[in-house]
DNA sequence: ATTACAATTGAGAAATATTCTCAATTAATA
DNA sequence: TATTAATTGAGAATATTTCTCAATTGTAAT
């Protein structure tokens, strides 16, 4: 990971009047380059990589200001919706194995049909998603069939 | 309301070997009863209201066991998943309004032919899914045009 | 009905998580 | 490079959630 940020995010940070801040531009990129959702955790503790004495309060304001921007967004989890991910990156689906706890790549989800017939029905105007599928990954079905 | 729950409940409870308690009786009913989702400072307030005594811990804990035993289930808003709707109706998809934070009530996702093809090109055995839309419902995109 | 017992409860303490305050620092602009 | 308002780190203050334990209660066997 580096710390250039992309100049779309720069000016989504400008186009609102928000500085530029090494902060808010680590907390970005460590989100952005995660494949899967982090914890305020996890996010405060990879950031400080990179800014040893970034503090939590300054992590808690950063990813509310993201969310505000809508670079990033809230997940929900089974236990709870303390993580967060990205809304550019594209990995707003989820491929889950409850056994290895691995998330599983895959692209071609096909979600537009049921985001227009949802919104034909009920007059939503959707801007997003986030889909989770938990499971068994192939991998481990087979251990556990041999176990 | 009445504090009278139905057979199924209790032969929920039972069939896990858990007392059948006023506690959790009015708990799973004050959120059965609700038409929206309830906090857990909102869900303590109205079980006060039967058994007044009852502790802040007991709701946090009866609401424990009703997610276990599918009854209930966390939800997912734009500030936070501190509220919680029954499941009995068999929903575990959110259609969020992010202008109101009122979940639409939507009952018939095409999710099948999704779970089938992800399953079929990667070996996944999918056992559960959660699915979030966000967007404008349709009187929010209306008091927004004439605002 | 009574009894025995394990599960459950209420109360408050403890632990976690989040927000707030403020002096010091920093990014942006001229 | 000087100015200024926004932002930051640190820690205090709040809020939320979990834990502990003695007292209580639902259940099942008598």
């Amino acid at each position: 990971m580096d710390l250039i940020p992309d100049n779309y995010v720069l000016s989504v940070f400008k186009g609102k009047g928000l500085k530029c801040t090494p902060q808010r531009i680590a907390v970005f990129k460590v989100i952005e380059d995660s494949k899967t959702h982090l914890s305020i955790e996890r996010i405060h503790k990879e950031v400080k990589n990179f800014l040893p004495n970034v503090g939590l309060a300054t992590v808690y304001r950063t990813l509310d200001s993201l969310i505000d921007l809508g670079l990033i967004e809230k997940v929900h989890l089974e236990d709870g919706c303390h993580s967060f991910t990205s809304t550019l990156s594209g990995h707003r689906h989820a491929l889950v194995c409850k056994v290895c706890d691995q998330i599983v790549e895959y692209e071609d989800w096909p979600l537009e049909a049921i985001k227009e017939q949802v919104s034909r029905k009920t007059g939503f105007k959707i801007d997003n998603h986030y889909l989770q599928l938990f499971g068994t990954c192939s991998e481990c079905q087979t251990l556990n069939n041999n176990a």
